[in-house]
DNA sequence: GTCTATACACAGATAGAC
DNA sequence: GTCTATCTGTGTATAGAC
């Protein structure tokens, strides 16, 4: 068993690093120090080997929202607020977001299951505690959670997008800050509607 | 001169389907009807290919922002709407932005230019715009455009991520939405700093 | 300029020994 | 389970004829 895990954690870091594509059996095994045997006793193929990768993946991210979506001991805006301010590898990218353009995985539909279960959580997760926002009267009655969720979940995905393209971790605080500045600005004003 | 517009016309559509490191010569050769000898005629290698490929795309995406961002004939936040609402296709991507994740990419200097140029002045574009709004009285002056502008542009790579994520068209306008959603209320409420 | 022929390394996988 | 050997196709070019 002790093989497996290794190739498991190797492919990980690969991906993260390389994206699905571009990691090819020899780096897992190079990485790994597995040799070609165990690697295709363990997976059939290269397509079972990401499969199993992207669902331990998956896991780990959405057991870390935990501590800040998941932490309902405090009030809703700050959960989200916690979540958005998170410390992040801006450079490297989101270890499941920054595979969404290879046309390879998205185009497999069993690949693609583990990102979109973790981005459908994510999202379900921050529309909640949106939800439970405007019903505490932290936020106005008329916002609509659902494009709010999508908007939040892309300062992140987006800001590391721009820290990448523009090799600066900055960019991606940069995203972060401008989605808490409105949300804080629209919080902190009274609801004209009801004067 | 004609293979060598061919061959680029044909590597811009891979570029954003497959993406650079998946966008083999025999690719090109193929869906550009050149053969190998216009190819390395042309090009000198495929990092050259990919560099006249993707200044010609920057080009392009940069002209396309006149008709918005660059409209000056309509108020600010107009401008900023308008680029927001363009019409893409959301399960392609953005034909730079999708690119951001490759690594053979970003790690060189040469090839990550076009794509640092295109976002750089997009992201200024924006700025300028919020600017203005602040000036003309549209949005209150205690606003930071700097991560506004990079909230903004993260709205739209993300929402590219999300609807890709999940196979929907819908995400992308979902997190579009959500952005102008915000600033159209910071913009309608009265600032409460000049009672 | 454009073509065909050739070259070498690597991707992705199979076979069979231990 | 793990290893080494082997196999076919492709990626990424170069050489040289037309």
């Amino acid at each position: 068993m002790s093989k497996r895990a290794d190739i498991l954690t190797a492919t990980r870091e690969l991906f993260w690093t390389h994206g699905y594509e571009a990691t090819s059996p020899r780096m897992v095994m190079d990485a790994s120090g597995a040799g070609q045997g165990s690697l295709y006793h363990h997976f059939r193929d290269k397509q079972r080997l990401a499969l199993a990768t992207l669902t331990d993946i998956e896991a780990q991210l959405s057991a870390e929202l935990g501590s800040t979506l998941g932490d309902t001991s405090r009030p809703p805006l700050a959960r989200i607020r916690a979540w958005l301010e998170l410390p992040r590898q801006a450079l490297r990218g989101c270890r499941l977001g920054r595979l969404a353009f290879e046309h390879a995985l998205i185009s497999d539909d069993e690949l693609r299951a583990p990102l979109a279960r973790y981005f459908g959580g994510l999202q379900t997760r921050l529309q909640t505690a949106l939800a439970d926002a405007k019903a505490a009267r932290e936020l106005p009655a008329d916002l609509d959670p659902a494009p709010l969720a999508a908007l939040i979940v892309s300062a992140v995905q987006g800001g590391y997008l721009l820290s990448r393209v523009h090799q600066d971790a900055a960019q991606l605080q940069q995203a972060t800050q401008g989605a808490w500045q409105l949300l804080e600005l629209v919080a902190r004003r009274p609801r004209l509607e009801h004067p």
